[in-house]
DNA sequence: AGTATGATTAGACCGGTGGTCTAAAGATGT
DNA sequence: ACATCTTTAGACCACCGGTCTAATCATACT
């Protein structure tokens, strides 16, 4: 958490301080960003920036908390309505349509997030971040849970494994649609072809945990 | 590649370098891993080690050479048996076995392996790798391609995206099992417990990877 | 007005990182 | 014995995250 000196700035200061701790962290990743660099691009003197944060994960979490409510509002916005199977999968497909949306409105928001998700299994000092990681996969968690109450999602599996393999597999058509990016011509192309593999992906999701 | 000089030195401290290079690799990934520290803890001066390789990354390649031909050896030892559905299959189950067993035999190897492979979508200098990690998912690459063409994998994804939703799949698992494995009381009970969430595994790969 | 309190600054300093470079010592061939 | 080439140790560099000090500035209280 912020020191108090953090909470004392006026709004636009507070603003530009997080906004560069974003462009950073999103840019190089929690350990090859530069603390001392954020500093110098924002104009503010180091003994400032430790009165206002603890540290450089200090910053980051609270860089992340503000990504975390931005997510929140998109992509979780509605309730997963599970009172048929299909509305259920209808929800599971407008998350996956508002995460495709983030992804090109806010591609930094998004490149936080799954810089987030990477590093909980990093060896060494992943365990800074469980609780933040653990505050992000909860909704995923919970519309999982729900599914599996209802009877339309498999029970055989644990649902924490099902969580994971849910992330693993959404890493995997990210990175298959970054390798892919540079064959684009124009913006348009480029959506009408993550749209489809948009598609694959849902089919595939609903494949994997639909209960048999 | 490593410089000339250290095709010089003998076989055994050869061998000493690079077993000091594993260890300290494994137990802190590449990023965090100290190449001064595996200089003084080998007693080799930083001039040697810089007459050896090139840099860390250098050194990292070459230990990862080692990995990759104990992985080959051990998990791809054989080819693939696509003349019936079944035995294709079967080979599918070897290798997933193989690779528990290689859990349990060479934790390091496994763990240097998965620190690769989780390197190839991180911001920054990810490219370093990238020549790597290709030679370590063309096996895999290779046995997805060949269930193709026999008619047992479905077609109707892009095998790149397969050999990676394959590689996701197992890191899902492999993190499960990693949350799970301080709640055993013996090593017989840890085997069985993997030996079951690899019956899972080689299920869902099944499942996923099937031909409709 | 005077004074205390806290915010902010620049920058020295610490032990660490990967990487460069120099100067000496060791080995080798003639 | 001398010159050449290899190998060595370790000083040095810029950077990292983090601590600390001393001086400055602003505000608020007595």
């Amino acid at each position: 958490m912020p020191r108090p000196g953090f909470y004392s700035l006026d709004e636009k200061k507070r603003q530009a301080i997080l906004q560069g701790g974003e462009e950073e962290f999103a840019r190089h990743g929690f350990p090859a960003a530069s603390y001392n660099r954020i500093m110098e691009r924002l104009g503010i003197s180091k003994g400032s920036m430790y009165h206002y944060f603890e540290d450089k994960a200090d910053l980051y979490r609270t860089v992340m908390e503000g990504v975390f409510e931005k997510i929140e509002a998109i992509i979780w916005a509605d309730e997963v309505d599970a009172s048929t199977e299909e509305t259920y999968w209808q929800s599971v497909r407008d998350i996956f349509n508002r995460g495709m949306e983030l992804m090109f409105s806010e591609p930094r928001t998004l490149s936080l997030y799954k810089g987030l998700v990477r590093s909980k299994s990093e060896p060494g000092g992943n365990h800074l971040f469980a609780e933040l990681v653990r505050r992000f996969s909860a909704w995923e968690h919970r519309f999982l849970s729900a599914g599996v109450a209802a009877g339309y999602v498999r029970g055989d599996l644990p649902i924490d494994l099902q969580v994971k393999l849910m992330a693993a597999i959404g890493e995997a058509f990210d990175n298959f649609m970054l390798g892919e990016q540079d064959r684009f011509q124009s913006e348009t192309e480029e959506f009408e072809r993550v749209r489809e593999v948009v598609d694959w992906q849902f089919a595939l999701v609903r494949q994997v945990f639909a209960a048999p």
